[in-house]
DNA sequence: CATTCCTCCGAATCTTTTTCGTGGAATGAT
DNA sequence: ATCATTCCACGAAAAAGATTCGGAGGAATG
């Protein structure tokens, strides 16, 4: 799909703030809010932009502690793969996996309650697996993300 | 602040999707659309419902190629952690920086165009920094992120 | 030039958001 | 037990916003 300068602008600011309204995305991209309205609708229908999430203080639900937790599996065959795959998004402490190629397999960000919580996990939802082989665990003191993907097109 | 189980609910529906209509929203935790707004507002200004981010897909935007890059720096003094961690975040390439505990220092997930620009990107915007010892490249296959942030009150 | 194709705009309509006053249930003191 | 007090939730009304639609302007094409 063509995306032109303003195109962009509505994408960068949507990923800053997913819920400003169609009348001030127009405003802020220089376009009448139906002319807006009909890029945004194109946008969503061709796939490009996908919707929105809501961000939530984690210490508000309890989560005191975050890891990622790299993850060496015995063998790399695609149902070892898998179900290693499916078990962690099934997790709740889990925030995202990576598949990744390098010394480990995965990459996993969990959100936790306490050291203790952290501990338990490790031990009851990846130690004993049958598909891992080795786990190491890194405490996060702090983390951050972009609000903006890179835009290589433009 | 304290959360009941409605609060909880509308958490849970705009981390799904952040641009659900306040009536639908409303709706579907059963209340009224005005008491559904005074809690989104109340949860906002409690700062436990921090803003919406909308995803665009990767690919759209000409990024072909991931990874997460394992820095180690050369020492761990915060004047250098903190410069590491700001000039991270500056690139426009960086989707996360983790500061983390463990053999690495941080954790860095990128977007790129191609296998070239990443290794430019290592190169020149890693490597080459001073307070940078050593990096890990690895290449992401596929990634998923939970819709969620666990909650731990409840 | 005439035609076609795009994209934008503004007005009208329809929906949603937001405000505000009322009432019921729970809490606590007398 | 009774009376305040507080906390939510509700519904109606007013304000704001979203969406539709017909048509104008402008660039490319033949």
């Amino acid at each position: 799909m063509e995306l032109d300068r303003i195109d962009c602008d509505i994408l960068n600011l949507l990923q800053k703030d997913g819920r400003l309204s169609n009348k001030e995305l127009a405003s802020a991209v220089g376009l009448a809010p139906s002319s807006c309205l009909a890029r945004v609708q194109r946008l969503r229908s061709g796939g490009v932009l996908r919707g929105a999430h809501a961000e939530v203080d984690p210490a508000a639900m309890g989560v005191g502690l975050q890891a990622l937790i790299a993850v060496q599996l015995r063998q790399h065959s695609r149902a070892q793969v898998k179900a290693f795959w499916k078990h962690a998004l099934g997790l709740p402490e889990v925030l995202a996996v990576f598949h990744v190629a390098g010394t480990h397999d995965f990459q996993v960000h969990v959100a936790v309650r306490d050291a203790h919580h952290l501990r338990d996990l490790a031990m009851d939802a990846f130690t004993t697996r049958s598909e891992v082989a080795h786990i190491q665990t890194s405490l996060i003191f702090e983390w951050a993300k972009s609000a903006l993907m890179p835009n290589y097109r433009a």
